[in-house]
RNA sequence: GCCUCGGUGGCGAAAUUGGUAGACGCAAGGGACUUAAAAUCCCUCGGUGGUAACACCGUGCCGGUUCGACUCCGGCCCGAGGCACCA
């Protein structure tokens, strides 16, 4: 044995036994209980960055420390190879798309395979690769059949200049990226998957998902937003023609508050009043001016105009205004709102700007007894409206404004109404001192018998739209026919693949400009046809890869061997997928259920959200530049001591601020280790059993701290999955085996059990050191596949505990008493300590608390 | 703006069920070894006061519950992630 470490050489080394034994392929014929691992595929940007190495060290650990409890472990790896940069890249450095995507994955490959993960390579896969998007395309063909896809017009960022369709990356300040031009909100014809028909299932099978973290459930079901409303129409004629103005609100029960209607720019009653109105038709124009992301909506400043068209109140038969909103969007619900100022803050806000009336009518049940309940002459009495609680002090400032000032609004309702309203409807006539639920059933009904509305589930939840006017992409395997319409692509003309001759300028879509991409014949009548120029959105390919990982027949999507893995068992990813990626995957999962393709309803049985790898404060990015380059630390020091640096710097979740010192302590560590190995092998490694006869006390503590460190271990790591406290344990028994100097042949034993413990422990995060030092330690099997320690209950026995002392809750000393000492014992021996005494200081004792093994606090 | 998460020494962090705040590591300072440097080893290391024993203060801010709060509750401030065409 070598006395200095020297990591690059047992990495080579110990890489080609692995490769060469074929140690990490996974084989469905086993007797051992499967275990499928997954890390989140990369996109191959070019170089791997800090993230992917958190990643997929994370996803490696778990898989190795799975194979050391012995389960029979699958960890694929491929590429979601198909996405905007590649087109970036071919813009500024004149490279095809797809030559680029191909030299990346083989750059990056090089360097996964450097750091040592242990990937079943046999299944790599990439999502450009033709043999994989046949089988979306195949896929998209069966939805479509199902009626699962469907084409509608949608909103998309358009640069009149470039005469192209942005990415919401690629609008900056509301103007092209490229040149600077103000983008437009252009509404297109696009394809969308039905996802709305699963939000239900979505939603209650979130109710399944143990292992999942609830903060990523409770934004997924926040994200589907199911709400219980009413959906109901006000009437209005145009052109002598009876038409309704559909709105849908989860707050019936302020109805009566309505003072104006605010529909989209979009809105057909918009366009009909703008005819002959030209400032209105300008005020339209000016609508579309800005992007399509939701932020920009919610945060730009509210502005509307009046259409001075009225629409008929429901109940009421009013004369209701309709004014255009910038905030109201046509691809949401119904294009059209209620405006409710009293109560809502939104429309407060915007009648108080355009000096819209504001009409309240719902009223704390304190105040009824002096203003408006006196005058409908409501009784307020308590009994009646089953109310026990006051008003909190926060909330008095609601009900001590002028009348036209205050609001009660949604989130108050919510936040502290809830079931036990204590807000009744006023100024409302027969619905008045209905409280809210009662005043929603009755109202939906008043609207119902009139058949102008009725109560309604909604989501928020809307359709995903998959359509991308790019070409890095699949092709969306559609044909339109002047004659036959839609025609899909039939099954034996898959795949459609994209075509390699195209010229990438930035202007229009290289598909529509592409000479005979699009010319084709209607596979029903024959005649000449156009095909679709679309591609899918790179979602697709990312919702179902983790089912081709576990088969990839020739002439099916899917067979038998998915279901044999499948669910993953443990998935890792950054928390920014938490939402898009994850609910796709999700309802993928629940189309190829549907399709008979696989028999699980969810694709990810655990679920591990890895935190952010942060430099200077934000998400390393390429496009933001502030990436840290791996391979230089891994060049420098070997990838054990990268993996173990990235393991010990932050629990995984926990986002995490890069920063370079530190790895220099990780390298550190592992020579210690390797010395104090180098020590013990020089010596005589010893297969001699530890004699716990004659165990000194000091020999007792080591082992005690040894098997107390492989119970904390394999809790950190199989229970907790958390990784930075487990090498720091192993870290602590590592110093205490440095002070242990015993060369006795029991203390031999000892040190032999102890190393061999630490190694085993620490072979999932460093995998190459451990396999070597597990030779050195005289075994001459690989440590791949070796068992997880096992704890020895009897060497955790302690004859005598240490107790914390307290005076009134703050430590004042601390007493070692033995174990078996009784809680009569124990107040005894802690009232007689002199600093207790001090602080007690002839006070009367109130109470004593014992907290068993730990505390023992004196309540003077 | 909305949804979610986070805030603890000079820095990364630990405290697992409400029970010793700062384990482990980095950086820094001091010392040993060395002709010297690197490497290695040893010691100190939240703040204030004190020769010391020790005391008081301290987990973003304000308030509450409790014998006891980094941990639970209410209100704020700041930061991060997501917001449907970045992946």
């Amino acid at each position: 044995m070598q006395e200095n470490y020297q990591p690059l050489e047992i990495e080579q080394s110990v890489q080609k036994l692995w490769e060469e034994s074929g140690a990490f392929k996974a084989l469905e014929a086993s007797d051992r209980e499967k275990y499928y691992c997954l890390s989140m595929f990369p996109y191959p940007s070019g170089k791997l960055h800090m993230g992917h190495v958190r990643n997929y060290t994370i996803g490696d650990v778990i898989s190795r420390y799975q194979r050391m409890l012995g389960k029979n472990v699958l960890q694929p790896m491929g590429w979601d190879a198909f996405g905007l940069p590649a087109e970036n890249a071919a813009m500024q450095h004149g490279v095809h798309p797809a030559d680029w995507t191909y030299s990346n994955i083989d750059y990056m490959r090089d360097q996964l395979k450097r750091l040592g993960f242990g990937y079943d390579w046999d299944r790599e896969l990439a999502t450009c690769d033709p043999d994989y998007y046949k089988w979306e395309q195949w896929f998209f063909l069966k939805l479509l059949e199902k009626g699962l896809a469907y084409k509608k017009t949608a909103p998309v960022n358009w640069c009149p200049k470039d005469m192209t369709v942005l990415a919401n990356e690629q609008v900056i300040d509301g103007c092209c990226w490229r040149c600077d031009t103000k983008v437009e909100r252009k509404e297109i014809a696009q394809w969308f998957l039905k996802i709305t028909a699963y939000a239900d299932e979505l939603l209650q099978s979130l109710d399944t998902l143990d292992g999942w973290p609830e903060q990523v459930k409770t934004m997924q079901a926040n994200w589907i937003g199911k709400s219980y409303g009413v959906r109901f129409a006000f009437p209005y004629q145009l052109d002598g023609k009876d038409e309704l103005l559909w709105v849908y609100t989860t707050r019936a029960d302020t109805i009566m508050g309505v003072t104006f209607c605010a529909v989209a720019a979009a809105h057909p009653l918009a366009t009909h009043a703008a005819k002959t109105n030209p400032k209105l038709a300008e005020f339209l124009k000016e609508c579309e001016q800005s992007g399509t992301a939701e932020a920009d909506m919610a945060t730009m400043e509210k502005k509307g105009m009046d259409t001075k068209l009225f629409v008929k109140h429901p109940l009421t038969e009013e004369q209701i205004p309709v004014w255009v909103g910038n905030y109201v969007l046509m691809s949401y619900g119904e294009g059209a709102v209620m405006a409710v100022p009293a109560h809502d803050e939104r429309d407060f806000y915007f009648a108080k700007n355009y000096s819209l009336p504001i009409k309240q009518v719902i009223e704390h049940e304190k105040n009824l007894t002096n203003r408006s309940a006196l005058e409908s002459g409501i009784s307020s009495s308590n009994d009646r409206y089953g109310i026990k609680d006051p008003v909190p002090e926060d909330k008095k400032w609601l009900f001590e404004q002028p009348l036209n000032e205050l609001e009660f609004t949604d989130a108050e309702w919510k936040d502290w109404y809830g079931d036990k309203t204590v807000g009744v409807l006023v100024n409302s006539g027969k619905f008045d001192g209905l409280t809210h639920k009662a005043a929603v059933d009755a109202i939906a009904t008043d609207l119902n018998t009139k058949n102008l509305g009725d109560k309604q589930v909604q989501f928020r939840l809307r359709d995903w739209g998959v359509s991308r006017q790019r070409y890095w992409g699949a092709p969306i395997p559609v044909i339109y026919c002047d004659g036959c319409g839609t025609v899909p692509v039939p099954e034996k003309d898959l795949p459609v693949t994209l075509p390699k001759n195209v010229v990438l300028d930035g202007l229009q879509s290289p598909l529509i400009a592409h000479p005979t991409f699009s010319k084709t014949t209607c596979p029903t009548c024959g005649k000449a046809a156009r095909r679709e120029t679309d591609t899918f959105d790179t979602f697709m390919e990312s919702s179902w890869y983790f089912a081709r990982f576990a088969s990839q027949p020739d002439n099916i999507m899917l067979d038998a061997k998915a279901s044999h893995w499948l669910p993953v068992d443990h998935y890792i990813g950054g928390i920014e997928h938490a939402i898009l990626h994850l609910l796709y995957a999700r309802f993928y999962t629940k189309l190829l259920r549907d399709e008979g393709l696989v028999t699980c309803d969810e694709p990810f049985k655990k679920l591990l959200t890895q935190g952010m790898v942060l430099k200077d404060g934000s998400k390393m990015s390429k496009s933001k530049g502030n990436t840290v380059d791996p391979q230089t630390l891994i060049d420098q020091y070997g990838a054990d001591t990268v993996r173990l640096f990235i393991m010990f710097a932050a629990p995984p979740e926990q986002s995490l601020e890069w920063s370079d010192s530190g790895v220099e302590g990780a390298s550190r560590f592992l020579k210690r280790l390797w010395k104090q190995v180098y020590f013990h092998v020089i010596s005589g490694v010893t297969r001699q059993p530890i004699d716990k006869a004659s165990i000194t006390p000091e020999q007792q503590a080591v082992r005690r701290h040894t098997h107390q460190t492989i119970q904390k271990v394999s809790h950190d790591m199989g229970v907790r999955t958390i990784f930075n406290t487990a090498i720091a344990a192993n870290m602590e028994l590592l110093n205490t085996l440095t002070k242990f100097e015993d060369d006795s042949a029991n203390g031999k034993a000892i040190r032999q059990e102890t190393l061999e413990a630490i190694t085993l422990m620490l072979s999932p995060i460093v995998p190459h050191i451990c396999h070597q030092l597990w030779l050195h330690l005289g075994h001459h099997d690989a440590a791949v596949g070796l068992p997880w320690p096992q704890v020895d209950e009897t060497a955790l026995v302690q004859d005598s505990i240490e107790f914390v002392l307290q005076v009134n809750g703050k430590l004042r000393s601390k007493m070692t008493v033995s174990a078996s000492a009784t809680n009569e014992e124990i107040e005894k021996t802690a009232l007689s300590d002199e600093h207790v005494i001090k602080f007690i200081d002839g006070k009367p004792v109130k109470k004593i608390i014992i907290v068993p093994k730990k505390l023992v606090n004196i309540v003077v």
